[in-house]
DNA sequence: TTGAAAGCGCTAACAA
DNA sequence: TTGTTAGCGCTTTCAA
């Protein structure tokens, strides 16, 4: 009745012996096929590995099998809110597929990005998703995959040879302003972004498009990296120009909750006498103060799409620009009620 | 020239083949040991694996060493802003060790963090570490590790056969009152907290306690979930109590968000009409406005905590409680300086 | 210094 | 319906 209480792991062998079969039935009951086993064995086989609590091991499987059900995902901020929710929607989607992830963060390290890229597909992932801090904007070296689909996460537009994914960046920036200018009758928007999506950033063409078809000069731009530190400081430069914007368009959630920060500090009222609109448009920008007029990619929509691309074998490599939403809140002077 | 283009991985055979030599010598080679190899013919080697992109199969070295290099992270809610941080931490510090994390979010759903246990046990992680939404409070059936290293997580305190980390949260609590009690002189401290973390939860009887050693009246307590919308709402119902309460306590940095949106929305001077402290310290709380005063949990610490145990062969069960730090900043009615 | 070969735990083709 | 067995790609002992 004792049954190896080692170190060692039990095995299908150990089942097999215990139930007085041999391993491919054991396999069989497991796996529920490809053979059917007669009632009364599968149950002496289930009550086996009840007994000796046998887990089955998954690598030894992924191994014999060529697939490992796990997929690997490589961002550059897991702390940005729009990546840590992109992580999560990603994480659902591959979880209704019976898929695991692996995720590891490059924090925009180029050279991080390529190794861990290269160990994930050593360990042999089914497919991997990449929000690379330079290959979305760069065509570079042709990446390591060999057969491993790959889906290049959070991308401005095409990268030859690769699938990718991204939010209609410049449709979504003209939304923003165009929703300034219009309901607001701001004259000087200011435009706040960071670095590494396109050059230029399609959101800043998008800025600058809207304010000329408007008839309006480009507004003050400052550049900074994609955190709320970022959006902190480079609010704070802004508001030192002269003539200081009359309004700010900021291009990603992370930093808009320092500009806000910012505003709030030099005491300006921000729905007021600085109407702000961000972009992302995550659950995190409703619940800044005030809540967040936001431009939102549609995450799940990406998430789910990224997954197709990696399952379906081999379609020509392909760019899906999502069409974004502006979501109105207060921050833009609009008074929306509460969440 | 022509190297194989076929969806088959090349392995070590090709390698081996190609360079002339056993397939023992490549993985001398590749694993720079543990018989060594002459220098010529390990360049021969090299050539070969860089010629044929040979990409070594992780897995099947787990397989055959036993050890996978992966640990496997299951948490209720990677949202929540501690989390997501620990999460981060967690990763940082398996990077260290050479291990990549394989993560899952149970949704705070107890039938799924079993399976997800479960799962990742049969993955052969190295490590497991788990924020469970039961077991860190109730002792119950062993889980089902056979052999592989568990940590529990943010843990109210020692759970019985197991490794728990935790905050000493009854002392963060009572620092974080004493603070609104003895500097800003508030009589009547609300509280707002969620369920799960221990019964009752160690903040709250931090809470109780430091009111009832400065001979104040219990304030009012709401319960709702870990969210800011729990919080949104729980202050919403401290609000309508009368006498409201004049300061609020809130048990994390989720909620906290939720309450001084909520504050905010009745048109209430955080830092000066109703003073907020709460508990968790994330990077988050510094960027909400007012920035958040709050109870810093040592994240970095702890991870690194975390990995030890489970790296520690077979110490004996035992938990460990980090303590915590209160950050001022103005949401209590201190006056800090910008971040 | 190198090679042959056993075996990690599993699946599935093939045989019985 | 069940059993035997050949691998999946790798590491490492043992022998040469």
């Amino acid at each position: 009745m004792s049954h190896p209480t080692n170190p060692r792991n039990i095995t299908r062998a150990d089942v097999a012996r215990y139930a007085g079969v041999s391993t491919a039935v054991v396999s069989y009951v497991v796996n529920d096929g490809p053979r059917s086993v007669a009632p009364d064995t599968a149950a002496r086989v289930r009550e086996a590995m009840r007994v000796l609590r046998y887990q089955p091991d998954l690598n030894a499987r992924a191994l014999k099998k060529g697939r490992s059900q796990t997929l690997g995902l490589v961002m550059p901020d897991s702390m940005n809110p729009f990546f840590t929710e992109l992580s999560l929607a990603i994480e659902s989607s591959a979880a209704t597929r019976g898929q695991r992830m692996l995720v590891a963060d490059s924090h925009g390290d180029t050279d991080l990005e390529e190794q861990l890229v290269t160990e994930l597909l050593g360990r042999r992932v089914d497919g991997l998703l990449l929000v690379s801090s330079f290959r979305r904007s760069t065509p570079s070296a042709p990446l390591p995959v060999q057969g491993t689909p790959l889906v290049l996460l959070d991308c401005p537009g095409p990268v030859p040879g690769h699938h990718s994914i991204g939010p209609d960046a410049h449709g979504g920036a003209f939304a923003a302003v165009d929703h300034l200018i219009r309901e607001h009758d701001q004259r000087r928007v200011g435009f706040i972004i960071g670095e590494g999506f396109g050059t230029p950033d399609p959101r800043q063409l998008g800025w600058e498009r809207c304010l000329q078809d408007a008839g309006l000069r480009r507004g003050p731009i400052a550049v900074a990296p994609w955190t709320a530190a970022g959006g902190y400081g480079a609010t704070k430069d802004l508001l030192s120009r002269s003539p200081a914007p009359d309004s700010i368009f900021v291009a990603s959630d992370a930093q808009a909750v320092g500009a806000l920060h910012a505003l709030h500090e030099a005491g300006i009222d921000v729905g007021g006498d600085c109407p702000v609109v961000s972009f992302d448009g995550t659950q995190h920008s409703s619940w800044t103060w005030p809540p967040l007029t936001s431009v939102r990619q549609p995450v799940e929509a990406m998430a789910e799409k990224a997954l197709d691309l990696v399952h379906s074998p081999s379609t020509a490599p392909s760019h899906h620009a999502f069409d974004t939403h502006l979501i109105i809140r207060t921050s833009c002077g609009c008074h929306a009620s509460s969440p």
